[in-house]
RNA sequence: CGCGGGGUAGAGCAGUUUGGCAGCUCGUCUGGCUCAUAACCAGGAGGUCGCCGGUUCAAAUCCGGCCCCCGCAA
């Protein structure tokens, strides 16, 4: 049988999610001339630096790494030379403008974490779980100028389990984003086909998560806040805040689960009491969540039972 | 030289300002009480106070250096 000419890529992306993605290309033998992912940041507090899980990938495999703080005119030239069949885009995490998407002879192709037209922008897989959905999915399209409003060239769905959070889900799209970007790009190339158009009426938006999205108000329903935390996982997290000794403490929550049976009596929103012998919760507007475990700000994360050891006056407070 | 909190018994913390017996809560061990218990009572074990050096009659505490953990900012 004789092996089909595989097209040059280019490939573009900064998580996880995208080095999966990659590295499924290389697995399938896909000719990487380069790989296109985020600067690398200075240390958290001055001891490390961050390396996109991409930049890692591509450092194993030997690929051409370029991390543009701009995509500006040079990057342009650079890429023009390396005469890329395709480029592969996958969470990258910047707008690419359109002539850099037009210079390879396949265009540009885009994984995007949702089923488009729902879910446009930067934050899919956070803002599927966010906003409780049973489903989500990976679509795959032609990059234009807009974001994520390209012809879909193929789609699929999966279910979202209830206890699903970031990391699994990501993974898991991560997965059905490889397997369908390997059978997609050989039917695109030999023009199999047919762009669809997305019905730009249904589209929705998300938007970057920010820190403060993590700040918890007790007045929502637990199903809510319990979301956040599955959602915020990786960063940034979920967390309040807490009066100690006359000053306001960032106290987060690493380990919650819902309470299955409310309490006889009822608390404040917020207010943290002793849910049974063993647990320790805090009210919601509709139930209660259990905190397994706290990391106060300066502090290690720990158990709250072993908290409360030090800090007794934790139970009765009041969240704000 | 970005800003800040922290390292004290197995766990979580107080004590450091003003140097002077190594403390609290939980766990653990032994005994007691109890029909029984994660409850209660009595008793015990468990510490290089992150590391190195300095000051001092005396350092967890003051001074200098180093290591490690964490929050913020990016």
């Amino acid at each position: 049988m004789q092996k089909e000419e595989k097209p040059k890529l280019v490939f573009m992306g900064t998580p996880d999610f995208s080095s999966i993605i990659l590295e499924s290309l290389i697995l399938e033998e896909y000719p990487v001339l380069a790989v296109i992912t985020q600067p690398d940041y200075l240390s958290k507090n001055k001891r490390e630096e961050f390396v996109s899980p991409v930049k890692k990938i591509a450092l194993e495999k030997n690929i051409e790494i370029y991390q543009p703080e701009k995509l500006d005119q040079e990057f342009k030239n650079w890429l023009e030379k390396l005469k890329p069949d395709l480029i592969i885009v996958a969470a990258f995490g910047k707008i690419l403008p359109e002539k850099i998407l037009e210079i390879p002879k396949f265009k540009s192709i885009n994984v995007h974490a949702s089923v488009l037209p729902k879910l446009r922008g930067a934050s899919p897989i956070h803002n599927a779980i966010i906003e409780d959905l049973k489903e989500t999915g990976i679509t795959i399209m032609l990059m234009d100028k807009g974001v994520d409003t390209g012809d879909i060239l193929s789609q699929k769905s999966i279910a979202i389990e209830p206890e699903d959070d970031y990391i699994t889900l990501t993974g898991k799209l991560a997965v059905v984003g490889s397997k369908l970007l390997s059978e997609t790009i050989p039917a695109w190339i030999k023009g199999e086909i047919k762009p669809l158009k997305q019905n730009h009426a249904e589209a929705t938006m998300c938007q970057l998560i920010e820190k403060s999205d993590g700040k918890i108000n007790w007045n929502e329903p637990a199903r809510e806040i319990y979301n956040k935390f599955r959602a915020f996982k990786v960063w940034p997290g979920i967390f309040s805040f807490w009066e100690n000794k006359g000053a306001l403490n960032k106290i987060s929550f690493t380990a919650i689960e819902i309470a299955k049976e409310k309490p006889g009596e009822k608390h404040h929103q917020g207010e943290i009491f002793k849910y049974n012998e063993k647990q320790i919760a805090v009210q919601t507007i509709d139930g209660v969540i259990i905190i397994d475990k706290i990391q106060l700000a300066g502090k290690n994360e720990t158990a709250t039972l072993d908290f409360i050891n030090g800090y007794p006056d934790f139970i009765g407070s009041i969240l704000k």
